[in-house]
DNA sequence: CCGTATTTGTCCGTATGTATG
DNA sequence: ACATACATACGGACAAATACG
């Protein structure tokens, strides 16, 4: 056993999770953060040795990113970054679409005053980050106030295939908009009407506005895949 | 190695798949036949044995499954069929009920002529099965005939979504309705009126409609939960 | 509470298939 | 086309944790 003391935060970790679930974890952050980019090969022997593990918690994390749709397997080839088409994307915007509108009747109908608050921050945090024209955080609380407001509508099911969408979409992103200015869209205005059409509990607006907000993502999109 | 001579039927799938995706087939289909109930634990060394194969295949197979839904691990424990909670199926109806009604809007905006003759055909034999009071059959051609409908939408995202809820779905209704009388509901006039409202090109009723057939079944599922 | 048996977690060796010169 | 190098697929052994008597 030539493997070296690993660092005292992984400790815990190793302690209570298995190691399957600490590569899991640590490839789909290197995938999510832009380490790892679509289309990249991924070769056992080195990803194990770079987490000082053997090649079958590895194996195990593979098959398990691969069924989350991180990444794609090639018999006796290798596994890969999956790259997303443009179809895919589009199919995943129409799908995330109809799920927010969803989102937002529901939180119309259904939404407590404390999580009427925490929207209004986020959305505050939001334009403060957009005018100060930090992308990254911009990027990272445009995640967050939509990733809390499926939250907020009490359905787990909803949040757990809302958030396999946005991950695919962000694969997307990172492999088509790689070379692209990164021009913050802005979405400010939208957010404050959306979370006032919550507040004032129209549930056929906040619908509305929602499936909108989706669509002018998704048109974003297409602008900048096709050189119009 | 004292492995037995694989059946013909085994050898071409040895060949152009890995084990570990027979396995995971295998797994899933005997849980979705009920073979394996909710709540059953999967002992490695047993499977493997079955399958005459090694423990690593199913070891993967495993983190595909659980990934997929359909097992639970505990940590040094074992890995289990998942059972689905009663609020837990709830919250998949809903969801499916928003999807179910994109559906019917989209086909009745986008269906050929082709795909509305299959899906009269479906409804026809359901219709028969119904008369002929074939549960299994009923059962069989309804899951075929919503299925289809999603596929005919021409969204491959949509139908991964909708697949692995209605499986998550199929886990419940074994564990739940396992004594169930098996009493079919004969939707079959509520299946005409969709396919109608789509061939009528009225994407507002068919939607309507879909989301109201979905929440019926919701209902049915409480009912049979909860003895009234 | 301790020791044993069983099961899972991890690691590594070997075979097979693929890519490359 | 052949041989070599290399990566993956699979199997089996060891270590660690849990269950049970």
């Amino acid at each position: 056993m030539s493997r070296p003391a690993p660092l005292a935060s992984e400790i815990s970790i190793l302690q209570s999770q298995s190691l399957t679930t600490v590569v899991q974890r640590e490839l789909e952050m290197r995938i999510m953060s832009g380490g790892l980019a679509p289309g990249a090969k991924l070769n056992e022997i080195e990803v194990a040795g770079q987490l000082n593990v053997s090649r079958g918690p590895v194996r195990e994390a593979f098959r398990a990113l691969e069924q989350a749709g991180l990444l794609r397997t090639e018999k006796n080839r290798g596994v890969f970054v999956r790259a997303i088409s443009v179809q895919e994307a589009d199919e995943i915007y129409e799908l995330r679409a109809v799920l927010d509108e969803f989102v937002g009747r529901t939180l119309a109908a259904r939404i407590t005053s404390e999580g009427l608050r925490e929207l209004r921050a986020l959305v505050e945090a939001l334009g403060a980050a957009s005018a100060a024209r930090d992308l990254d955080e911009y990027t990272r609380l445009n995640l967050a106030f939509h990733d809390r407001m499926v939250e907020l509508t009490g359905n787990g099911k909803l949040v757990e295939t809302y958030r396999r969408l946005v991950k695919e979409l962000t694969l997307f992103r990172r492999e088509a908009l790689s070379g692209s200015t990164g021009a913050l869209p802005d979405s400010t205005r939208e957010h404050r009407e959306i979370v006032s059409a919550i507040a004032a509990r129209d549930a056929e607006l906040a619908g509305r506005l929602m499936r909108e907000h989706v669509e002018r993502g998704r048109a974003r999109m297409h602008a900048a895949v096709d050189p119009a």
